[in-house]
DNA sequence: TCAAAAGTGTTAATTTTACACCCATGT
DNA sequence: ACATGGGTGTAAAATTAACACTTTTGA
């Protein structure tokens, strides 16, 4: 992992705090029409599995919430900036890593249209413009959520938590703002839902459902391409994205 | 808060981590029939916000796992050990304490009778056994958690956030178990239920409700006592208390 | 025998699910 | 004109909610 914080490094008798990062975005894999739940990670550089997959993170800076650590750590390891993040949980077994460390665990979700620039590689995207602080990252790559290798420490633990909260969540929240444009068509809506939980759903129950939950406004304008124009909605910001922990008064 | 870990003061440059518990129990408050959440917390007996009322807890050793920590912070601080626990939200703002401290709180149950020794002060309970270190804890009082105080730190909100995610499980999961002795009467169980959410429940509605999830087992035995015995209850084994976070393969 | 809690029955209202069918557009 | 996804209608099934009523005990 990059470090640049200027903590510095904990006698080795100290317990250290590091937050890591996993992110959620949906990408159409070539072969598959569907959309996957895809997730980006960083070969480790060092020591404690090195050569191996990781999720994105660093340390805490003593002077950083842990929100701050968490997107600054993102930014720094794969460019990227999160259109959602929420903290996930806490690890701290004494034996999850050589020396003591307890991670700060944060899952966040990306607009497909957000990865641009450093985390695009991998990907024959055009390369657009880099995050703010432009580290060239190289060493970070997408999976598949659903068929990941085995992971450094204890992330396909991790990983597979995530996994479960984002699709407990989608059922009571509007956590697929996340990965979607400003406006877009209860197709598209759909199709995130399908991709997340993993199942078709009926375009016409989803559509009342969605319609009745008042978190859509639609707009008046459509979009056209392929047969009968959809109509394109955006989402009501009056009602909560989310519940991102308590009150919303992020630590 | 007493603290007899052997991790030593860190330098004032960095990151301590704490580890903090709300515990809940249900009481019969003087003056109400119904049941009441209430929580103990400890007074301060130290610099940052001495002689205000805190909860429990303590700094994570070295060589402990974050639940062991807090099970054993709370032991020390308030003699008591849960029926449940599991963690709620870790807390890192920069400004929560003087000294940079990352909290992570776990959240608690706590059965009735096990109310004993050293916490049951402030109320005329026949002293029980003491827990195992056997600390002589003053400085503990139970509240309502319907009418705290000013706390310290940032507790109030910690406290409030717990209340959310009881009232929230008890939805979904058998979490009222930890609230209950072994065998309960299916009005017991409607009692919790209706202390937790603060409304009333129809008693036959209740009980279909819940013969039908699967999660009790009826005994053969009764509960005698003012009017027509009440068949007596246990709860499923093979049905999960809840979901405590990673795969139940806590950290 | 009467009050009160235990427990059963019944029905209306609401929500979920399944699926038939019409609509509008690019090709 | 027609295939295709957008969008509406309808009804069965399942769940929730409200409340009348019967049973069993201690006093």
């Amino acid at each position: 992992m990059t470090r640049t914080s200027t903590q510095p490094h904990s006698p080795a008798d100290a317990t250290r705090v590091a937050v890591s990062t996993v992110i959620f975005t949906l990408r159409r894999l070539p072969g598959s029409d569907s959309l996957q739940v895809v997730l980006p990670l960083v070969r480790r550089t060092r020591d404690p599995h090195e050569g191996q997959w990781a999720l994105p993170g660093g340390w805490l800076d003593i002077a950083e919430s842990l929100d701050a650590a968490a997107s600054r750590t993102l930014a720094e390891t794969t460019g990227l900036a999160p259109s959602y993040l929420e903290q996930l949980y806490a690890f701290g077994a004494v034996d999850r890593s050589p020396t003591r460390v307890v991670s700060i665990v944060y899952w966040a979700l990306l607009r497909a249209d957000e990865i641009t620039g450093d985390a695009a590689s991998e990907d024959a995207n055009a390369p657009g413009p880099a995050i703010e602080p432009a580290p060239a990252i190289e060493n970070v790559q997408w999976f598949d959520a659903a068929a990941l290798p085995e992971l450094a420490f204890d992330h396909n633990e991790i990983v597979g938590y995530a996994l479960w909260r984002l699709r407990n969540k989608v059922g009571y929240s509007r956590i697929a703002h996340g990965l979607l444009a400003e406006e877009f068509t209860l197709a598209d809506l759909r199709e995130v839902y399908e991709a997340i939980l993993g199942r078709q759903l009926d375009p016409a129950n989803f559509r009342r459902q969605v319609e009745n939950s008042g978190t859509l406004i639609p707009t008046d304008r459509f979009r056209t391409g392929s047969h009968r124009p959809a109509r394109l909605y955006r989402y009501n910001q009056d009602v909560e994205l989310a519940d991102r922990g308590p009150l919303d008064s992020r630590d």
